[in-house]
DNA sequence: GGCTACATGTAACCCGTTACATGATTTC
DNA sequence: GAAATCATGTAACGGGTTACATGTAGCC
């Protein structure tokens, strides 16, 4: 449909069997930004990512604990981070960015940004198989739905009030996106509920 | 076609005896479901559950070709809908969806949802990691997003125009979230935008 | 009669999820 | 000092993405 962008993205390969050898070999995806991301804001331990993320984006793009243990080991291999071993104990790994890693960072931040927003919400796939589904269940679903978005919504105010500070302005810009996303969707079940409420059982 | 039965064959041993055993042999995810919603409004093959798909949820949780291919065979396989093989030309296979399908499809629907909502935008994740972005890049970043986003809701406007009378009350209800959601983005990058207008360069 | 868009399928690889496993630290 | 929680990692599997491949229909 509006895909007439998509060909432009074919980044042609090297091709040459004398390759360059400036690594980035592996095309990085949305988890490797995040991992890059994080770590310009300072070296991180894969446990230390986890929590950043965890606070932050992790609200509406999650990832498993796994991936912020192997996702900077492939950047490693790539050189855009680099990885400290700890000695004694448990031998733990410290991951900083290299020079690389924010060049590859920046770079990501000043191209055009191309994917769609994917909304991956099992409620509204549900709703829109609902047609064969109880009126209590849909005023079941609905009421859930309302529940969890005014949660996550409520937490967002509570961590405004916290980090106000201390974050950044994008930061806080993001946060504020979550904010608006979460209320529309409450509202939304809340209007959908109230609508079923008025109607004859 | 040897690699879709070959996972089938390492089903799970009973394990335990007091088990219904009522087939259902692997756990279904969001996809298999998607299948069994589209299947439930009547058989197809793969190419018109992609149609389906595509002008409906595909919109907002997008699922590559081949899924729609894999994903009914391995439904095929757990007895929860039929495999038609057309007898001439290209031998295209139409799906149907069983009764058992249609149970596991009902149990869905009525059960609890317990998954958070993710929100995966490129976007969003950019702006968080701006601190060192240029001005202009962000100035970019928005005007492509608010573009993006106001694309999409102007197209569910349409495509409500267009299946008003024909689509079920709970699909209409589904783009409706999808249009309040886009309008909400939307207007969080123009205020941005805005925001960053009347800034002193 | 060649071109383009539609339709149908397969294969390989990467990565995301889940489960397993265990070492440190606090708590009681 | 046992239990729980925090911290740190690995392995296996399934599935999602991408690329490949080719058939069919309509157009000009």
């Amino acid at each position: 449909m509006v895909r007439a962008i998509a060909p432009q993205e074919v980044t042609p390969l090297p091709a040459d069997p004398a390759e360059p050898t400036t690594g980035r070999s592996r095309k990085l995806n949305a988890t490797s930004y995040v991992v890059l991301g994080m770590l310009s804001f300072g070296p991180a331990t894969s446990y230390q990512l986890k929590q950043r993320v965890g606070r932050t984006i992790g609200n509406f793009w999650a990832f498993a604990h796994s991936q912020l243990y192997d996702e900077p080991a492939r950047l490693a291999a790539a050189g855009l981070v680099t990885r400290t071993t700890e000695e004694g104990g448990r031998r733990k790994r410290t991951y900083e960015i290299t020079d690389e890693g924010r060049e590859a960072l920046a770079e990501w931040l000043a191209e055009p940004t191309l994917e769609q927003t994917e909304v991956r919400d099992t409620g509204l796939l549900k709703l829109f198989f609902c047609v064969g589904a109880s009126p209590e269940d849909i005023r079941r679903l609905a009421a859930q739905r309302y529940q969890s978005h005014r949660d996550r919504a409520d937490g967002y105010d509570q961590q405004r009030a916290e980090i106000e500070e201390m974050a950044d302005r994008w930061q806080l810009k993001t946060l504020e996106l979550g904010m608006r996303y979460e209320r529309t969707v409450e509202k939304f079940w809340k209007d959908l509920m109230e609508e079923l409420d008025r109607e004859p059982p």
